[in-house]
DNA sequence: GTTATACTACTACAGAAGTAGTAGGTAAAC
DNA sequence: GTTTACCTACTACTTCTGTAGTAGTATAAC
C-alpha cells in the first residue's frame, strides 16, 4: 500500500533545478532560486535534506560539500504527478482533461497545429 | 498578494460530493465516502467546517442539521487547480502538457478522434 | 597563527492537514 | 419520562510544510 507522495510546489522547484544541472549543491539551488523569492540558504538545505529522506535525491559528499543528485527521473515524476492530478481532478479521465482544456483555455493556431500533429503521429503509430 | 490555495486530495473528494448533490450534510458525504476509505464521521465534519472557513462552502442550519453548499463553481475550481498544476509541473505551458500526455499515455482511437474533433471546433471558432 | 568565509549538521517553531474523541442537546421510541 | 440515536460544537493530538537560526569545522586570506 506504498503511499504515493506528491511534491509540493517548492519541492518541484528544487527538483527542477537538480534535474537541470544533473547534480547540484545547496548553493547552486539557492542561487538559482533566490532572485525570485528570497529564502534562507538553510531553508533550501532543509528541503534538500528532506528530499533525500523522501528518496527523491541522494547526496554524496565530495570534499566538504554535499552534491545532491536525483534518484527519480523527471519524466517518471511528471507522469506520476500528472496521473495523480488527473485522478483527483478529472476522475482519472484524460479525455475529460482534454475537453476541459479546450473549453476553458485559449490555444492559438500554433498550439492547435502542434497538438493535431501529435495526434496524427499517434494515429499512425496505432495503425 | 492573495495567496492562492490548492485543495488537498481529500478536500477535493468532499467538494465533488457537494457539487454533485447541490448541498449536502456531513452524513451525506460521510456515507458517500466511507465505503472506500473509512474515516470517522467527525473527520468529515472537521473537513467541512474547515472548507467553510476557507470559503469553499457555506453552511445553513435547517432544523438541527447543517446543510453545506458550495460557494465556488466546480468549473472555476477545476480551472484554477489545473492552471496551478500546469504552472508547477509544465512551466505553465499547456502544449508541453499536451505533448507530455501524448508521449506517455495511450489514447485509443476514440480518444484521439474526440480530441481532434475538439481542435477542429476550436479552429473554426478562431477563424 | 588569527580572522573571515563557507559549508554541514542539528535543532526549533509555527501553521496546515489529517484524524478523531467528547460533551451536550434534540428528537424519537418506548 | 427515561433511554437511544443522531447531530453539532469544541478540543486535541500527530505529522508534514515552510522557514530559519546556531554550533561547529574546514579552508582561505591575511
Amino acid at each position: 500500500m506504498t503511499k504515493v507522495e506528491t511534491l509540493t510546489k517548492f519541492e518541484w522547484e528544487i527538483m527542477k533545478n537538480v534535474w537541470k544541472k544533473g547534480n547540484a549543491t545547496v548553493r547552486d539551488v539557492h542561487e538559482a532560486l533566490s532572485p525570485s523569492k528570497s529564502r534562507a540558504y538553510t531553508t533550501i538545505q532543509t528541503y534538500m535534506e528532506r528530499l533525500v529522506e523522501k528518496k527523491y535525491l541522494t547526496k554524496e559528499k565530495i570534499g566538504l560539500v554535499n552534491f545532491y543528485s536525483s534518484k527519480v527521473k523527471e519524466k517518471d515524476t511528471l507522469k506520476r504527478e500528472t496521473n495523480h492530478f488527473v485522478k483527483n481532478a478529472f476522475d482519472g479521465s484524460f479525455s475529460k482533461l482534454a475537453a476541459f482544456l479546450f473549453n476553458t483555455h485559449d490555444f492559438d493556431e500554433k498550439d492547435l497545429e502542434e497538438i493535431k500533429q501529435l495526434i496524427e503521429e499517434k494515429e499512425q503509430a496505432n495503425e
